[in-house]
DNA sequence: GTCTATAATTTGATAGAC
DNA sequence: GTCTATCAAATTATAGAC
């Protein structure tokens, strides 16, 4: 991949992160990189088409970084609340596919599909690292909904109040 | 409040139910209710205006729908997944604070304001039946999570397998 | 309170030169 | 691969008639 398209893709994941898929446009993601917003259009054709690009990377690099941890660390909820801590306290500090998930119904379909894909992934990771299915959705919603609370009432403290008492269960558990 | 008024917020709502602030136009909102948009200027000088009205009013009622509810059932717990069940099961399927938190960075000042005092009312109210600081910021979260999890699968029946592991826990806590 | 008309801006996207 | 130029459509908002 060159290095304008990564460059492009990477405007655009910031600013998807802080306004979805309404949240950017063409000429802003131009500006971001040096280039037109004519000259974006030869490296996606379409807005959706560089929406999709964005949300399948995030998720691939999700579930690399998900794997490597779990090689350093068993527990997959202290794995998983690390990783969207992550994002939580850093700016701008929401995940894409949370933000669009959000307004789902009113994405492109691919675009949507793509988001669909990212959240059955975590799912799917979770129940392969041995949560029951309800167990993996009901922390999934928890660190999802910590994401969405946290940046509304801005403050990112609010991550660790809502997956404290989960690690805290978590430990005990394992103990 | 005038009829119009009313038709106008609720046209509005249910459009930043599925959208988001950028995902209605005045245009439509007039469509919707049968006058022109200009007309809807004269109910709402802005859109800021409108959409911080309608956050107002879903906050407001979500409020008092609460307190009606807790005067039957004494179980925070129950009463709270009971009333965002039933977003999460209807059209549109989301809760439009919801949908704005998540891009709550994007959005005009006073509409992210009311945002946060949606929020902050669930956690207050949390507290004050009865659950710490922590339990009330795990337990929002894990709903509004279940919210924006399902909405991403296109799976209803998503809220409910989020939310069963936490009705269960509490159905033990208070035997 | 609703209308017509319109201003001023932004949007996604295309054509074609270099 | 980037540019200039441009298009058609949509946006929020205002002025003023009725």
């Amino acid at each position: 991949m060159s290095d304008m398209k990564t460059a492009i893709m990477d405007a655009a994941e910031r600013r998807m992160q802080a306004g979805g898929f309404s949240g950017f446009s063409f000429r802003e993601i131009a500006t971001d990189v040096g280039i037109k917003s004519s000259s974006v259009h030869h490296h996606f054709p379409t807005k959706e088409a560089l929406a999709a690009a964005v949300i399948r990377r995030w998720a691939d690099r999700t579930s690399d970084h998900v794997d490597k941890a779990l090689a350093k660390d068993p527990d997959p909820v202290r794995v998983w609340t690390k990783a969207f801590r992550g994002t939580a306290l850093s700016e701008p500090h929401m995940c894409p596919c949370t933000v669009l998930g959000a307004s789902s119904h009113d994405l492109p379909k691919p675009v949507a599909e793509e988001v669909r894909r990212f959240f059955q992934m975590c799912l799917d990771k979770l129940v392969a690292s041995g949560l029951t299915p309800n167990k993996a959705s009901e922390f999934l919603s928890t660190i999802i909904g910590a994401l969405v609370v946290a940046n509304s009432l801005r403050d990112t403290a609010e991550y660790d109040r809502a997956t404290k008492g989960v690690l805290k269960n978590r430990a005990k558990a394992v103990a």
